[in-house]
DNA sequence: ACTGTATCTTAACGCTGTCAAGACTCAAAA
DNA sequence: TTTTGAGTCTTGACAGCGTTAAGATACAGT
């Protein structure tokens, strides 16, 4: 009974998830469709139905997924006191434009409209990501704290056009638009002085 | 001969172009199929074929009139020597960001994923679009030089930082990822700021 | 008047997400 | 041990999409 597939897969749900994954890495959004997936995994066309409300739900799902690897990276990039905050800043916008350009698809899935204009998100995947930017929140706060205790700005503004510029910079990479090659490292050092002396006030 | 349509349109290229536009303000960019269009203008499903080579083409028409538009604000938003330097920052960013919101359809289809990955781009998209960063950049080199005539900024990277900053806002923005409404006026003081600060160094 | 070209139409293909109805499997209740 | 019911998966179907091929119509230039 080894080559003969069981009418129940047994573990659906996580195959497809992982397969998924796999076709978003290699051929894109686009080339994510519900019946190739099925087809990938050995299963029918409707079988995910089984186990995601649509198609939507599975998006959420893996968007998800990276928003938890995206706290992931946040969580192990910390400002060590050894190292000087331009250091650091440097460090965490060439991270961040990693994480985007070495998982396009992945980052395009956790901030692209798919998901959050064309189709309504899963509360889950709301809240996941909701904690994400607070987490950045805070860490943009304790920035502030630590550069100048009296600061006067507004945590939450500083993080909205804070990662507004690391996002921006990010979409115009995966799209396409800048190049994405040798400018990156450029443009990451001159996304890190503008944050350095935005911090600094 | 009022009432009949005449088999030959006389003025369809314009026509499509035209409602294709109403369409995308009014249903977004999934709502524009070209069978809806063509019903729309009151023409079959492919009569549109003989004036677009595909449907990408005919997107990348209506992205360079975006572009054209876009040209039109930042030729129109002049730094006039009797308000301050943040004012108009204040009032460039605040355009920018309107120019998105009120038309986000457009804005989508202008600097998204559809055009410029997903597909190819018309090289008569791709000219008009390079020409609208060119001027952007000298637009900030002249604003470089007139606050101080011995900066050491590159203009093509400060233009490549900034414009992802206001692109980044208007993605947000625009995806329902940031409040769109009251939240707006902050947003946009706030990344006034940060350029202002930025370009003082 | 004729001819060719530009314009427009209908038919069809393969793709998509999704629903409805049926088939299979297995665990728990009787 | 048999029955029942829920969980899982399949096939069939529908409407919509972009696009191509082949045919119909109108008009401009010879």
């Amino acid at each position: 009974m080894t080559t003969k597939q069981p009418y129940h897969h047994g573990n659906l749900y996580e195959a497809l998830l992982q397969e998924a994954d796999t076709i978003l890495q290699r051929e894109g959004i686009e080339g994510l469709s519900l019946r190739k997936l099925g087809e990938a995994v050995g299963v029918s066309r409707t079988a995910a139905y089984h186990h995601f409300a649509n198609k939507n739900a599975l998006l959420c799902a893996l968007a998800e997924e990276g928003f938890h690897q995206l706290n992931h990276f946040m969580r192990e990039t910390q400002w060590h006191a050894e190292t000087s905050l331009n250091d650091y800043l440097l460090l965490f916008v060439q991270g961040y434009l990693s994480f985007a350009i070495e998982h396009p698809a992945r980052y395009e899935l956790m901030f692209g409209r798919a998901i959050w204009q064309r189709m309504e998100p899963t509360s889950s995947l709301k809240t996941t990501a909701h904690q994400s930017f607070r987490y950045y929140t805070e860490r943009m706060e304790q920035l502030l704290s630590t550069i100048n205790p009296q600061h006067q700005k507004n945590p939450l503004q500083v993080a909205q056009v804070s990662w507004a510029m690391l996002h921006g910079l990010c979409r115009f990479m995966l799209d396409g638009i800048y190049g994405t090659q040798k400018d990156m490292s450029h443009v990451s050092q001159e996304a890190a002085t503008m944050l350095s002396h935005y911090l600094h006030q």
